[in-house]
RNA sequence: GCCCCCAUCGUCUAGUGGCCUAGGACACCACCCUUUCAAGGUGGCGGCACGGGUUCGAAUCCCGUUGGGGGUGCCA
């Protein structure tokens, strides 16, 4: 039988990167055992679902390489068109006598499970045979024993069913919850792995018993690690950068983010983590991931980003940085882009950000009709005596230069070696005076892009 | 509180009883290269949480302690 795997989130408006690793173990699996991806929207708690919630799911996963139109792929279904599915199961508990109703409120549960000093639910109506009723739920009856659950990465856990209460299956408005509605759907798209995260674990013994209930198979389970942040606390939106769009908008490559995803918890063999894809998809299995949270390292993803943007052939940087370069949001005129001059630093912009999106603050100097000069570069450039003369004797010797950047490094050079002052520090103010900063790509590269004209005109407002 | 999971450098990891004087990556530091900054190269700093066992031999197996984390909803 070919595996199912499914990745089944809930829209909530953007996409966790949580999410992300979760879809991309999910997605490997399927392709390296010849199975299927399965996309289900779990979408059965109204107050936090918006249509275009879906939409942007399903770009985040195409985004990572998981695309809809591949044959691995299908849906996406929604749990809200099983609903019917999701009652008759909780019908057949019920007649099957695993289910029962009850009628306390959640504040009547909190009350007695105070007064009697325990928690949860104590199991008042288990044999009050109860019938269906207005704000009645109905519940499913643990019974004694105990649950094995076996998790792929885990190996064995038991649970006793002492610990667990009976649980919701329906509630008083009659919808199913999530243990039912996950396990009815599973069942309906013939589940046959679930993969996730570790914070479902503790659902598992109850799903397990769910799935026997209902006279089904259990699914294969694995529980993976969660992502946290520094202070090792689950990744949460509130305090930290977790949704993928973001990394996205930043000029974050996702061949970089899948293999960084991908090294949380696990690692590839040898002594290398920068991998593709098709080796993760070689090597990578359940049995080896690690049992323990790991941290999202945002400086982490950024080298690995600045790998991938170095192994990029120079063209497609180009193409990348372009996308960003005009479009909306640059300090300058679109008119004053200019494709050639970018393309001709290109390769030495390349070698010098993490991030397509520190690109534009490289090469603005190319397009801006006067960059803004930062002052502390200024003053420090400009800060030795020798500096405003010497700037001086270059300007002059720019006026007459052959136009190339071994040339004009030769020019300089000479003024350098005339006042005994080196080339490192020599070309500070004459940077400063064309870039408006002390720091940037290899200068005499940019002057010959920039133009004499242009460079003359900037050195000379510099001195003015 | 109760249930469950987990524990190798600061971080992500390799390691499945001898190959470990514990390897790599990120970060950090130094040096080299060098027109700034990067990139690249070389080197350095730094870890098996603790205590008991088991064994000829434990990072690796067992127990406990401590410390983290997850769950504990008529959310998913």
């Amino acid at each position: 039988m070919q595996p199912r795997y499914r990745f089944a989130p809930s829209p909530t408006g953007y996409f966790h990167v949580g999410g992300a690793r979760t879809a991309l173990y999910n997605w490997l699996l399927a392709t390296k055992h010849g199975g299927t991806f399965v996309l289900r929207i779990e979408d059965t708690d109204e107050s936090r679902n918006q249509p275009e919630w879906t939409d942007g799911i399903v770009s985040a996963l195409e985004w990572l390489g998981i695309a809809k139109s591949d044959p691995r792929f299908e849906g996406p279904y929604f749990q809200s068109d099983y609903a019917a599915q999701h009652v008759a199961a909780a019908q057949f508990l019920y007649q099957s006598g695993r289910a029962y109703w009850c009628d306390l409120t959640s504040e009547q549960v909190q009350e007695r499970a105070k007064a009697s000093g325990t928690a949860g639910y104590d199991g008042y109506s288990r044999d009050r045979g109860l019938e269906p009723g207005p704000g009645r739920v109905l519940r499913f009856r643990v019974p004694e024993g105990r649950t094995v659950v076996r998790d792929e990465v885990r190996g064995e856990v038991e649970f006793d069913h002492a610990t667990i209460e009976d649980f919701v299956l329906l509630r008083g408005n009659g919808t199913p919850v999530f243990l039912l509605a996950n396990v009815v759907d599973d069942v309906e798209m013939a589940i046959t792995h679930v993969v996730r995260a570790e914070e479902h674990l503790p659902n598992a013994p109850k799903q397990q018993m769910l799935f026997e209930a209902l006279g089904r198979d259990v699914p294969s389970w694995a529980h993976v690690p969660v992502l946290v942040n520094e202070q090792r606390k689950k990744l949460s939106k509130r305090r930290d950068k977790v949704a993928l769009e973001q990394y996205r908008a930043e000029g974050i490559l996702p061949d970089a983010m899948v293999n960084y995803l991908m090294t949380l918890g696990w690692a590839p063999q040898g002594d290398t983590e920068i991998v593709p894809w098709s080796t993760m998809v070689e090597q990578f299995e359940l049995s080896a991931v690690n049992h323990s949270p790991a941290f999202f390292d945002v400086k982490k993803l950024l080298a690995f980003n600045g790998e991938y943007i170095r192994m990029m052939p120079p063209d497609r940087f180009v193409d990348a940085a372009e996308a960003v370069l005009r479009g909306p949001g640059m300090p300058w005129p679109a008119e004053r882009f200019d494709a050639g001059r970018f393309r001709a630093m290109a390769p030495l912009v390349q070698t010098r950000v993490q991030t397509i999106g520190e690109v534009p603050a490289m090469v603005d100097f190319l397009f801006l009709a006067d960059p803004a000069v930062d002052e502390a570069d200024r003053a420090k450039a400009f800060g030795a005596e020798w500096a405003a003369p010497a700037l001086g004797e270059i300007a002059s010797a720019l006026e007459t230069v052959a136009w190339s950047a071994d040339a004009i490094k030769a020019a300089v050079e000479a003024v350098g070696e005339a006042r005994g002052v080196k080339l490192g520090k020599l070309q500070a103010p004459l940077r400063v005076a064309v870039t408006g900063r002390s720091v940037g790509p290899p200068l005499f590269e940019s002057l010959e892009v920039l133009g004499r004209d242009e460079v003359l005109r900037r050195v000379r407002a510099a001195l003015a």
